[in-house]
DNA sequence: TTTGATTTATGAACAATGTTCAATAAGTGT
DNA sequence: ACACTTATTGAACATTGTTCATAAATCAAA
C-alpha cells in the first residue's frame, strides 16, 4: 500500500469514525481525541489528514448532503404532475428529517470555530445539492422565467423546511409525526391552490 | 443596599454584559471571564448568580423574547382582518430579525451544554411568546376548533420563520432584503387565497 | 452593639479539549 | 544505499467552563 492508498485510508477512516458518532450522538460531544481512537490513530494523525474539526465536520456533512440528494432522488418519481410532486417532495424530505435526525440536523446546526467563513466548495455543494432536490418544481409556474421560478421555488422550500425544523426543535411543543404529515400535506395542498388560481 | 437589592444589581449587570455581548457578537466568543469582568465581579461570583452559563443565556434569551413580543405587538394593528395581518405580522417578524440579527439568532442557535433538557420555564416563555405573536391568527378559519386552529397558525409561522432563516444562514445564498419583503408577501398572499377559497 | 449564623465574593486550582510541534519513523525516487 | 519528502506520535500548550476552600460582608437576635 502506497503513500496516497494509506492517506486516502486513514481519511475515509477518520471521516467514517466522525460519521457513526454524528448518527448516533449528533454534534455534542464529537471530540478530536475520541475520534482518532476510533478511527486508529493518534490525535496528531488526524489533524494531518483534516485541517481541523470544523474541516472533518464538513465532509461528514457533505457526505449527508449526498445521501439526502440520493433519499430525495429515490422518494419522487419521475413524469408526475409538479404539483404532485410538491407533496411528495415535502414528505420524503420529512421521512429523512425524522429518520436521520442527528444527520439531518448536522446539516443545519454547525457553526464555524470562531467566525470562520465556510469554505466555498461546502457552499457550493450546499447548492448544488439544494438544485437537486427543487429541479423537478421549477415547472410549476411555466410562465416564470428561471430566476423567478428559482427565487419561488426556494421560498416554497424554505417554508416546507421551517414546519419540519420547528416541529423537531426541543425549544417548541412538538406535534406526533401522522399529525406533522397531514398538516404539512394540507400546507403544500393549500399552497398550491392559492398558486394555480393565480391568474 | 440590602442583600437582596445587591444580588439583583449583580444578576442585572451580569445579564446586561451578556445581553451586549449577544447584541455586538452572537453567541460566539461568550466566554465566562469577559462576561465577569465587563459586569465588574469575579469569576466565581457569575456562578454564585447563575447557575452556568446556559442559564445565563436562557435568561438573555428570555429578555430577547420579551423584545420580540413587544416588537410584534406594536406593528400590528387592532381590528383589520386576519388575512391582513398575517402579512404585517411576517413582515415585522422579518424586521425584527434583520435588524436584530444577533439576538434573534440567539433565540434559535443556542444548545443546552452536554444534552441537559432544556428547563420547563423557558420552554413555557417561549410557549408564551409564541402565543402571544399568533393570537391574532386565530381567527383566520373561524370554522375550525381552537386546537385545530392553533395547529394551523402554527404551521404557518413554521413557514414564515423557515423562509427567513433559510435566507439568512451563510449556508445558503442569500436574496437582497427588498427582494425578500416581497417574496414574503406573496407567499403570504398566495397561502391566504388558498386558504379562502377552500371550500 | 456584639455576636454568631448565613450569605456572598474571590481567584487559585482542576478538568476537558482543540491544536501545535519537535522528534522519530516510514516511504519514495535516484 | 542514500538523500529527501511525507507521515506518525504523543507530549506540551492554550483556552475555557466550573468548583471550592477561604475570607469578607451582611443579617438577625440578644
Amino acid at each position: 500500500m502506497n503513500r496516497d492508498e494509506k492517506r486516502g485510508l486513514l481519511q475515509a477512516n477518520i471521516l467514517n469514525a466522525a460519521f457513526s458518532h454524528i448518527e448516533a450522538n449528533g454534534l455534542k460531544g464529537l471530540r478530536a481525541r475520541d475520534i482518532a481512537s476510533e478511527a486508529g490513530c493518534s490525535l496528531g494523525s488526524l489533524y494531518n489528514a483534516y485541517k481541523d474539526l470544523d474541516d472533518l465536520i464538513l465532509h461528514v456533512n457533505s457526505q449527508i448532503l449526498t445521501q439526502l440528494s440520493q433519499a430525495i432522488g429515490q422518494g419522487s418519481e419521475e413524469g408526475i404532475p409538479p404539483k404532485v410532486m410538491l407533496g411528495q417532495l415535502a414528505q420524503t424530505y420529512l421521512s429523512f428529517a425524522y429518520e436521520n435526525y442527528n444527520l439531518w440536523s448536522s446539516l443545519f446546526t454547525h457553526e464555524m470555530q470562531d467566525s470562520a467563513p465556510i469554505p466555498d466548495w461546502y457552499v457550493e455543494k450546499t447548492n448544488a445539492t439544494f438544485l437537486t432536490v427543487i429541479a423537478p418544481l421549477m415547472k410549476l409556474r411555466p410562465d416564470l422565467d428561471e430566476a423567478e421560478a428559482f427565487i419561488l421555488v426556494r421560498t416554497l422550500f424554505s417554508a416546507v423546511h421551517g414546519i419540519i425544523t420547528i416541529n423537531l426543535q426541543e425549544r417548541f411543543i412538538a406535534i406526533p409525526r401522522d399529525m406533522l404529515e397531514i398538516q404539512l400535506d394540507q400546507f403544500v395542498a393549500t399552497y398550491v391552490k392559492g398558486l394555480t388560481e393565480e391568474e
